[in-house]
DNA sequence: CAGGTGTGAGACATAGGTGTCTCATTCGGG
DNA sequence: CCCGAATGAGACACCTATGTCTCACACCTG
C-alpha cells in the first residue's frame, strides 16, 4: 500500500534519462501509482528532480566508496570504480545530463565533490607514473562520464552485451584502441 | 535581410543540445530574429528539428568524406575524422542525443549509414592489425560519439582548451590512459 | 464493527508554449 | 524615388502539463 519511494525514483530516472520532457502523468503510470499520489509524495516536478539528484549522488558516492580509489595502483582503482558504477550507470547518465542543462543555476555541491574525487584518482595515477600526463584529470573525468553514458546507451540498444560492458569501458579507457605490444 | 538559415540552425543546435525544451521564442531571439520569422522559415518545432537533423547529418557526412577514412592506416584516418568532426561537434552531440530519445520512431536512415561508415573504419583497423579486436566496432563507434560529446561539453565548460580538444580525444581513444612503453 | 489512513479517479483553474494571423515598418532593387 | 518583399511586434485561440482540490473506496487497526 505504502508507496515505494525508491521504486518510484528508479522508474522516474529510467524515463527521464531517455526523455527529459516525460510528464508527471507518465512517470506516475510507469511507477504504477496515480498522478495524485505522485504529487502527495513529491511536492512537484522540481521536487521530484531534486530527490532524484540527491538519490543519484548518494548512490554514486557509495559506489566510489566501495571502489576504494586510494588503494592499490590507480589502474586497478579505476577498474573497480567502473565495476561499482555499473549498477547505477543509468542514474549517472541522467545526472551528468541533468548537470549540463543546469546552465545558470548552481551545480549541486555534492556532485562537485564526487567530481573532485574522480579527478584525484586520475591525478594520483599520473603522479605515480601509471597514467600519461598529457591528458588533464579534468578531461579524463569528463571522458569517463561520457564513456559510461555511451556504454549505458549501447547496452540499452543491444549494441554491447551487458556482460562486456565493464571490460569495454575499462579496456578502452586504460589501453585505448591501438593494439599494444606490451599486452 | 534574408534570414541566414544556416546561422539559425546553428544557434538552434547550440541551444537544443543544452536544453531539449528550449522554446521557439528563445531560439528565435538567440538567432536574432522574431518568432514570427522563425515560423515563416520553419513550419513548426518539428520541422525545425527535422531540418536540424538533416543539416547535421549532411555536415557530418561531409566531415567523413573529408577525412578519407579508406586511405592510409586506420589510426591516421581516425585522427583525421576527429579533426574534421571538430567544427560540427556541437551538432553531432545534438544528433546522437536526439537519436536516443527517438525511442519508438524510426531512426534516420542517413544516420545509420554514417554509423556504418564509422564502424567500418574500426573494423578495417582490426583487420589490418592496428586495432585490438576485443572491443567491437559497434562499441568503438558509440564510444567515439560519447567522447566527442563529452569533449564538446568540456570545452564549453572551460575544462578543456579548444586547442587541446582534438589531441585529447584522439590520444585517449587511440592510446588510452595508461602510460605506454612504446611511446 | 468503527475509525483513520492512504489511494485512485476526476474536476478545476492556471501557466506556458505553439501556431496563425494582422498590421506597421524597413530594407533593397528597379 | 517608389514599390514589393521580408521582417518585427503583438494579438489571439488552442493545447498540454501542472498543481490543487474533492470525493469515494479499499485496507488496516484497534
Amino acid at each position: 500500500m505504502a508507496v515505494d519511494r525508491e521504486q518510484v525514483l528508479k522508474e522516474a530516472a529510467a524515463l527521464l534519462t531517455r526523455r527529459a520532457t516525460t510528464s508527471m502523468d507518465e512517470i506516475a503510470r510507469a511507477a504504477g501509482i496515480s498522478r495524485a499520489t505522485l504529487h502527495r509524495h513529491f511536492a512537484g516536478r522540481d521536487a521530484l528532480i531534486k530527490a532524484l539528484e540527491e538519490q543519484g549522488i548518494a548512490q554514486f558516492a557509495q559506489a566510489i566508496d566501495r571502489a576504494r580509489l586510494a588503494e592499490g595502483d590507480a589502474g586497478g582503482a579505476l577498474r573497480r570504480l567502473i565495476g561499482e558504477t555499473e549498477p547505477v550507470a543509468d542514474m549517472l547518465a541522467f545526472l551528468s545530463t541533468e548537470n549540463q542543462l543546469f546552465e545558470g543555476g548552481e551545480i549541486n555541491a555534492g556532485w562537485l565533490e564526487l567530481d573532485a574525487r574522480i579527478s584525484a584518482l586520475f591525478r594520483r595515477g599520473q603522479e605515480e607514473g601509471d597514467f600519461r600526463i598529457d591528458l588533464s584529470p579534468a578531461w579524463l573525468t569528463e571522458a569517463l562520464y561520457g564513456l559510461i553514458g555511451a556504454g549505458a546507451w549501447a547496452v540499452h540498444e543491444g549494441r554491447v552485451a551487458r556482460n562486456d560492458l565493464n571490460h569495454s569501458i575499462a579496456e578502452l579507457l586504460l589501453g585505448g584502441i591501438r593494439r599494444s605490444m606490451e599486452k
